[in-house]
DNA sequence: TCATTAAATTGTT
DNA sequence: AACAATTTAATGA
């Protein structure tokens, strides 16, 4: 789909093109390849713009290629039979996604969306079935990113569950601030307290508030058009055994 | 480089 | 949801 023969009015509007040294340079798996492997998957790789809106890759479609987030931000969301819609989770810089669908070579399972101007690579499915029967270092990545996934749901699910809207602030921004799903978004998150509330599913109002107080505490820091994080760990526990009440 | 203006984002009600 | 205040980005001298 990131290819040009798309049919028009879908998907990414894309002209897709080489990526550059410094879009490679946000690629974390290349890191592990040796130079050879890297060599040939860096050539592999293309990347292309998405508007806000646009689906990056759509529920049903083959998988074509293996995405990542190299600049902007995306949601992974699924669409019920009533026409609602349940987001998963938020895709900040650095995080690679797909890999379920690419290894079986099944059908996407969720929609991808990106929720503001964002620059999205992909590397193609044969290319990474390619380095998944020669390369040792990307598989150790894959592995990796599935275990630290499993353990996002599984924390998902929990936060779910709870009600107070600033404990869930807190959780969803512990897994957006990830290092190991997303490598690329480091210290400081970019993204509005609006599109933050469009992925928890709250007001932008209520967000607001609540990063305040996770400010007055210490957890992180609120800067114009993104977040600073200042103690992960509280980000991850707070609500749990702690003392803030509301 | 600086000043002006428009646009985006945040803070409040 | 509406509005004011603040920050950034864009423009042009």
């Amino acid at each position: 789909m990131l290819l040009g023969r798309e049919r028009p009015g879908s998907s990414i509007r894309d002209r897709v093109r080489a990526a550059t040294d410094s879009e490679l340079d946000n690629v974390p798996w290349l890191l592990r390849l040796t130079p050879s492997e890297r060599r040939r998957a860096a050539a592999a790789v293309v990347v292309g713009e998405a508007e806000p809106g646009d689906l990056v890759c759509r529920i049903g479609r083959p998988p074509t290629f293996w995405f990542g987030v190299v600049e902007g931000l995306l949601k992974m969301s699924n669409d019920n039979a009533d026409g609602t819609s349940m987001t998963y989770s938020g895709l900040p810089p650095g995080g690679w996604f797909g890999e379920g669908t690419a290894l079986k070579r099944e059908p996407y399972r969720y929609n991808i969306q990106a929720l503001r101007r964002s620059v999205v690579a992909g590397l193609p499915i044969d290319e990474f079935h390619w380095l998944l029967d020669h390369s040792i270092g990307f598989n150790r990545f894959v592995m990796n990113q599935l275990n630290e996934r499993l353990g996002q749901f599984i924390a998902a699910r929990e936060t779910d569950r709870l009600n107070d809207p600033d404990v869930r602030v807190a959780r969803n921004l512990a897994a957006l601030f990830n290092p190991v799903l997303f490598p690329g978004v480091g210290e400081l998150l970019r993204i509005t307290q609006q599109e933050l509330a469009y992925l928890i599913g709250l007001s932008r109002q209520r967000v607001n508030e609540a990063l305040r107080t996770l400010q007055a505490q210490g957890a992180i820091r609120v800067e114009y058009g993104g977040l600073r994080v200042i103690d992960l760990g509280a980000l991850r526990t707070s609500g749990s055994a702690g003392k803030e009440g509301r």
